[in-house]
DNA sequence: GTTAGCACTCTCCTTTATAGAGTGCTAACC
DNA sequence: GGTTAGCACTCTATAAAGGAGAGTGCTAAC
């Protein structure tokens, strides 16, 4: 069987009136809804067709056919076009996030917010490990005598503070030597190699001077890759319910729980490439049970080379990709704008 | 009509049995089941008394009973017995808690968990308006020439930071210095004070040394006011789908919108007293029509005089009001404890 | 005051009937 | 040969009807 052009255009009426109304839809409908200039008879024999090859499907004998989801990737491979964002929607964009570099944890929340508001499906957002990103700023403060917090900068503009406890007390002028010295050494270096290097001579002489530091860097570096290299966060949960394959109280629950399953959610996210630009995954390519008629649309943002964080949004298979491509690619641009005018300056 | 021991009996029949079960129970049921040594047409005319005085309701005639919200009240205000918690679950609550105080962020994450998997509801944490702790200590850390952080921690183990812009170049030198000063003059006061204090005599002594000081102070003040007084997080949200009261999918919406909407939330929680121990609302005493058919149960936690927090359980009327009482108390006593203990330091 | 008995009520579940939408196939048409 | 009209057939969704079951309220007896 052929692919031709009349058959491209019934398959993209066939999943634009899906996406819209989630109704399977019929020849005769699609005959006076899209004027394609054919009868509904003919119609009905190419989406007896495209059934044949894949990109359609009926629920049942006597319905209306739906997309498969190889009729979604077909569409959004090859027939979707994407829109612009329309200028009160930027406007948003731009006014809910600011311009300044905030603490991470900060950001990670308005996005999220805002992913779920402009395209009213369920946003996810996470930020990476953050190994391949450099110590730019390494700071001790004193809280009292046995502890202190250690207030970490990186040149992604992530701000981490951890709390420390010390075994013995130490005095405030200890921790300022001790912070111009770890900023002489460590400055520069990636939380990667702050990890290995330990085992290094330069560290062995620091540590000679400065035995504190024997116990902090192994906490910090611990901290930083453990709690930083994985935070998600999700908002807009209830939108799931705006959509009728979740009247289904199993299914939603079954999404829900997943969504509020960090580990698991990571993964997911993890498993999606990470290439230039938006990546979508449609239901089984998700390649888990729970989510199985869901799609996920997700991006990534960065600092140069580093991965700083993805942020996606999770719906039905049945989902507005074309806006919700257009979303991500404003906002993860708009992500990469700010962190890269800060690390200009 | 007279309260005697035998109506309240069959009144805490009638509520435990639909907290367990969920569904109207009749008086050949509590029969059957309570072997309370009377006949069911006895029970049957009890009933009929406990519900002229409000205490029992009927979903529609020749149905079974089921509590009124003033049967619940009386339960939880004169029946209920509070439970131990088992060893068990101490433990749990002991290892994931840790004793250490974290970065705040990170024990609000932890503490909601716990809750919600403790009781198989949906856990509210709030951290209160913190305008009555004190700076316990204040730092400015460089990043680069046109930005710096402050590192602001309280009496009450919460450290913050802000990421500040400043117009013109700030040297690490004029930031060490400017620590100093700003420790020795606003160690010990309060948040609040720290709003206020821009009018003194002192302060503009200070300033005039350190005129930077004129725009940080200010913006700290706002960031710790704002940002850190409201914080909630929510944890457990699926579990609201293991209670029939949810099957119908726009209750479990309107309850799920709630729970995403922090200002609402918030206001909500604050409304509950803060009295010692544990506070329960109970369906329209909530006074919000979204959450009208759910209770409400909070504790507070805190640091001698200071609220530092709220927890708190939701879900259906039909709580299992002892249990979560029991869990909620353990974990606002050990979460003071925590803070107590950072205290004495 | 308590209890057995019974008529009555109301919901819930199942069964049955019907309307509606859509298909596939055939035969006619350009 | 592709396209179209017509029609029988299929399947679902919705409403209506008919019990079964659970529970009540009332009365009369204990």
């Amino acid at each position: 069987m052929q692919m031709d052009d009349r058959k491209l255009k019934i398959l993209q009426a066939v999943i634009a009136d899906y996406i819209s109304t989630a109704q399977p839809i019929g020849s005769r409908t699609i005959a006076k809804k899209y004027k394609l200039g054919i009868s509904s008879a003919t119609i009905r024999n190419e989406m007896s067709d495209l059934e044949e090859m894949g990109y359609l499907e009926q629920p049942h004998t006597s319905a209306g056919r739906i997309p498969s989801e190889r009729g979604y990737r077909l569409y959004v491979d090859r027939l979707m076009q994407i829109r612009n964002l329309s200028r009160r929607e930027q406007e948003i964009i731009v006014r809910e996030l600011g311009d300044r570099i905030d603490e991470i944890e900060s950001i990670i929340r308005k996005t999220a917010r805002i992913l779920s508001q402009l395209t009213r499906y369920t946003s996810l957002v996470m930020n990476s490990h953050i190994s391949g990103s450099r110590l730019r700023h390494i700071h001790f403060v004193p809280i009292d005598t046995n502890s202190l917090v250690a207030v970490i900068v990186t040149d992604t503009g992530i701000v981490k503070n951890t709390i420390i406890k010390t075994a013995d007390p130490v005095s405030p002028e200890y921790l300022e030597s001790l912070t111009r010295a770890a900023n002489d050494k460590f400055a520069g270096i990636t939380i990667g190699e702050l990890n290995r290097c330990t085992e290094s001579e330069d560290y062995k002489r620091l540590v000679y001077r400065y035995s504190l530091l024997d116990t902090l860097i192994p906490l910090l570096a611990e901290s930083l890759n453990t709690s930083r290299g994985g935070d998600v966060y999700a908002d807009g949960m209830s939108n799931i319910f705006n959509f009728p394959e979740y009247s289904d109280v199993n299914k939603a629950k079954n999404l829900l729980a997943l969504i509020e399953e960090k580990e698991q959610l990571m993964s997911i996210l993890n498993r999606m490439g990470s290439g230039k630009g938006v990546m979508i995954s449609i239901g089984s390519e998700l390649d888990n049970n729970c989510i199985k008629d869901c799609s996920l649309v997700t991006a990534t943002y960065r600092a140069g080379e580093n991965e700083i964080g993805r942020i996606g949004i999770i719906g039905p298979t049945r989902m507005e990709y074309d806006r919700v491509v257009a979303v991500l690619e404003f906002i993860t641009d708009y992500l990469t704008g700010m962190v890269e005018r800060q690390l200009e300056e």
